[in-house]
DNA sequence: CGCCGCATGTAAGAGGTTACATGATTCG
DNA sequence: CGAATCATGTAACCTCTTACATGCGGCG
């Protein structure tokens, strides 16, 4: 059994908050779970059309003059039912891969201050990402159908800014530490 | 250009650190780097050859009785050039992906139960996860070779513990609000 | 006048995981 | 006596990313 395809998912899940586009929702991934979930264009244009062929969902072209025809897409009863089956298995852990860690593993005190670049910019999009955070938090209430609901978005916020909030600790530390190294290595 | 390798960059640099075999390299990652990087078997071995046919690794057979031969890698002045380049190199950020948030975001209420569970499940890996840190923390003054070196380990694990910490954190806060949940909708 | 947003896709090509295959030895 | 360790690999399969392709309209 290859690994399974979650792009499906991802985008059964997000058509149960209403018909998209699949222009719309690589903007709603952008937009709401860039914390957590990413999806490439390449991908969703292909599943959104296998999940039409499979039946998960309907579609409905609305033409357009000057622009090409939007293809809205619905989930149906069977694409629900999928994606709640989805939902109920346990999750394995996932491979992880942090190409940063990677390299400050294998690096000679030399490299000290590339990587204290490096780790600067990413100081950078972190702070970024905690300001798109707050945007998408303080949208919740309007946005979620139910408190259950509500308190679940909660959640995966809490998670990214727990983690958030490492990364930055992490830097804060990792940023001086090679600054001293990088000093020593230049005299 | 389609995206790197980097299963390459990881071999040749656990083979920086003396000769070593697919077998020793597979337990190596998992020994050492399962906190932020993590490499399967079908990957290890067509890739070493790989890099021995690019001539950035060297290689002696080493016969066995009753056992397949060793084939023992070598990394070259090649491959270090190779390693070095890469090292330098600034890291774009990476497709971030976590399934289990995935399912909480989509999740009913009535999942609330199962996703309790898988809670606990995690958290049980990440205690695991947690003494393997501290074991191999305790290796590090035996196995850095220089000072700058050690100090570099150190903040890889550190990061491991910090986003490890995030975890278990909010594990400990998300089970409670979905069990409550649970006891809601059972009602 | 150039860039961004809307709106659809395709093509190429890795990269990566899982499962299969084999087989002796050692340890509990 | 069964499981784990040592030790090599291959096959299947696909998931996913990157880059390409097209074209209008509005805003600054």
């Amino acid at each position: 059994m290859p690994r399974t395809n979650r792009t499906r998912f991802a985008l059964l899940g997000f058509l149960t908050q209403g018909p998209k586009t699949g222009y719309d929702l690589r903007k709603v991934f952008e937009e709401r779970t860039s914390h957590f979930w990413s999806e490439s264009l390449g991908q969703v244009y292909p599943t959104l059309r296998r999940l039409y062929e499979e039946g998960l969902v309907v579609r409905e072209v609305q033409k357009q003059d000057a622009r090409p025809d939007r293809i809205v897409y619905s989930i149906t009863e069977e694409g629900h039912a999928e994606l709640v089956l989805w939902i109920a298995q346990p999750s394995k852990p996932q491979p992880v891969r942090n190409e940063q860690l990677l390299k400050l593993f294998f690096a000679s005190p030399e490299h000290a201050p590339a990587l204290s670049n490096d780790l600067r910019r990413h100081l950078d999009r972190y702070r970024a990402q905690l300001d798109r955070f707050h945007s998408f938090e303080n949208q919740i209430p309007q946005l979620a159908p139910t408190e259950a609901r509500n308190q679940m978005w909660r959640l995966t916020l809490s998670l990214g800014q727990r983690i958030l909030a490492a990364r930055v600790g992490w830097c804060e530390e990792a940023i001086p530490v090679l600054d001293a190294i990088s000093k020593e290595t230049e005299s």
